[in-house]
DNA sequence: ATTTAGCAATTGAACGTTCATTCGGTTGCA
DNA sequence: TGCAACCGAATGAACGTTCAATTGCTAAAT
């Protein structure tokens, strides 16, 4: 990543991030992600309490930041511009962002994922803008009436596993398999 | 190999895969797996030469299974109907099985994958009857050509995301939503 | 039919390592 | 002067794996 690291805090999470990408959960051992990230292995606890909450706090971030990079559309296109739009940018980011994209997979998979729930802490929540966008679609009647988590299915499902599918080496990153999702899908949830 | 052996194996798979579900990768030790399969620590190496074998070993055991079951579809039946069936009884499995594909899903996403990929050992490999089924579809004019796995990530990609939201307790598990994503995944690969 | 040899299966305590976390001390800045 | 940031060796618990000992089973030998 060629970003300027400007506290110690993201550095811990840059480090984290690419350790859990290569060893996994298990084998990121905290004396390794301090190395990485050039800190001492006390450090890293005088900005999160235990590895838990840092692998929390890690994904908050993650999905935050990838939020905000895929909604950060032109309101002036057209909705399905937007629809092509937001699924490229998505699937964009997680390619660019490998370290990003599978942290978010296996966090989704593993059991912290129902230690957030437990928490019911809205701001854990990054689904309203994806609603909204949903919703507007749905209101202005350019897609089907369906129900929020069956346009998740669709939309994110074929993202993620169009994302995996290429960094796992199988197909590779070219136009022609994303217009043939994103055609197919659009076919699938316009009105008419 | 005689039965005895079979249950043993079999018990130690079982406790692996529950325990995994619930803890994590990182958080089931050899002690409990052995435990919970009511056997010795010890016996766990004679059947298994490591921690890592054991789970490399269970996810082959895994997936064999769930294709297995997911492609025993009756052959009289059209090409739509074989399309809607195979979908359904991933979703119905998965669902009823929760920690088999939790486990998958954690193993996907862990640098485990890797491993398998690197052994370059075909048994590894269960696409082989989706890519079939897939060809037949496009070879009778049924469904759109596009490659492979455009059509895997729309079509597993959907049922694993599905699966995702009716386990995480997001949507209930009634027929509605099911019938909406395969009506629209179908609409979007049908031809014309 | 009984004995016996030998191997497979099983046990769980012991071992050595690794790891998350702590803490007493140091640095740097306001 | 005081306090936050920072350090890294020390600690103790947890874990994967080993191994010497025990049991169970099978089939050949008597």
């Amino acid at each position: 990543m060629n970003v300027q690291l400007l506290n110690k805090k993201e550095a811990i999470f840059e480090s984290t991030l690419k350790l859990i990408n290569e060893y996994g959960f298990h084998g990121t051992p905290m004396s390794q992600i301090a190395a990485r990230a050039n800190v001492a292995t006390g450090t890293i606890y005088h900005y999160f309490s235990s590895k838990d909450e840092l692998i929390l706090e890690l994904f908050k971030y993650c999905r935050e930041r990838t939020n905000d990079h895929i909604f950060n559309v032109d309101q002036a296109l057209s909705y399905k511009e937007k629809f092509f739009f937001i699924w490229n940018r998505l699937v964009d980011y997680y390619i660019a962002n490998k370290e990003v994209f599978w942290f978010i997979e296996q966090f989704y998979s593993s059991p912290y994922y129902e230690l957030i729930q437990q928490k019911k802490n809205p701001s854990y929540y990054g689904a309203d803008r994806m609603r909204l966008f949903f919703e507007e679609g749905i209101k202005s009647g350019i897609i089907r009436d369906v129900s929020f988590y069956t346009l998740v299915s669709i939309y994110i499902g074929t993202a993620t596993s169009h994302v995996k599918m290429v960094t796992y080496g199988f197909c590779k990153m070219q136009a022609k398999g994303r217009e043939d999702i994103l055609e197919i899908i659009w076919n699938g949830v316009k009105n008419q």
